[in-house]
DNA sequence: ATTAACTAAGTTGTGTGCAATTTAATTGCT
DNA sequence: AGCAATTAAATTGCACACAACTTAGTTAAT
């Protein structure tokens, strides 16, 4: 009966070991002034930019991050109000809310290379070190993924 | 530089993962009336009701689960509302708070079991194919929590 | 053309996480 | 003994997550 035991738990490694690496991010994230969460929005639009128009609405950034409105919006009006990202309703959809980078949100890109670079080397992680990790991350995303969209 | 891409992101997959699995286990928990984290604790308090006493101090369940007293003193004041926990100082040292299980507390714990297999049947998940994550989680966490607290 | 079904965002309410501070009790130092 | 430093919980404030609901705009079916 001891596979109720917390240290049998993938479930908890999973949570702790999420929180302990935003944990780890913190100076980096302190940094550039950014929440995780923030920082995660910031990756997708960073990531999006580079593509053609149109704009990422809430709905794909939230298809593309797992989280719903209800945590995007005021996220999004953070940034906002932090003149990192502009919103602006579509025109030819006007439920559809589009969201661009301004350009201090654009150019906050460049400061992450180094704070980056300078995370992994205090932590003393090696990134080719974590493949193995990530690829198991992919199977059981994948798999719960399938699951819960039923 | 798509070093910065959002699917090469190590941090994402375990944010992303964590809360995945954490939705995973929604129906098992409603059926508990159990949030998540209040779940964890109950394990901690479950494995720990099995020793000798003295009980767990609000400080080592902190330590446990890797949570401070702001997070774990409301939660576990709803568990104590719910009938689950009691909560008492210490006498020997009244900075401490002494956790322990009511009675309906410890026998939420046989209904765990039943609700666990079929979660993990609905899931198409095998215990034993998570290994591999798991021990790749455990070394990540050492290696975090080593740098973490210096 | 009208209306029912659907959809995208936004809003509301609850429960975490976590930093920072406060309160109260204990320990250590002289 | 007396007092500074430390410690354990609790409190406060902010930012997520997420369920449930609302609002407003669009689509589809007759």
């Amino acid at each position: 009966m001891d596979e109720l035991k917390l240290d049998r738990q993938l479930c908890f490694k999973l949570y702790a070991a999420s929180r302990q690496v935003v944990r780890a991010y913190k100076p980096m994230l302190d940094a550039l002034q950014l929440t995780y969460p923030q920082y995660l929005v910031m990756l997708v639009l960073w990531e999006w930019d580079e593509l053609a128009p149109p704009h990422p609405t809430v709905k794909a950034l939230g298809e593309r991050l797992l989280l719903d409105s209800g945590t995007l919006t005021p996220l999004l009006k953070r940034l906002q109000a932090a003149g990192l990202v502009e919103r602006r309703r579509s025109d030819a959809d006007e439920r559809e809310m589009h969201l661009c980078l301004s350009k201090e949100g654009r150019e906050l890109r460049n400061r992450v290379p180094a704070l980056k670079r300078q995370l992994l080397c205090e932590q003393g992680v090696d990134s080719d070190q974590l493949e193995p990790l990530r690829a198991q991350l992919d199977v059981l995303l994948q798999r719960i993924a399938g699951q819960l969209s039923d």
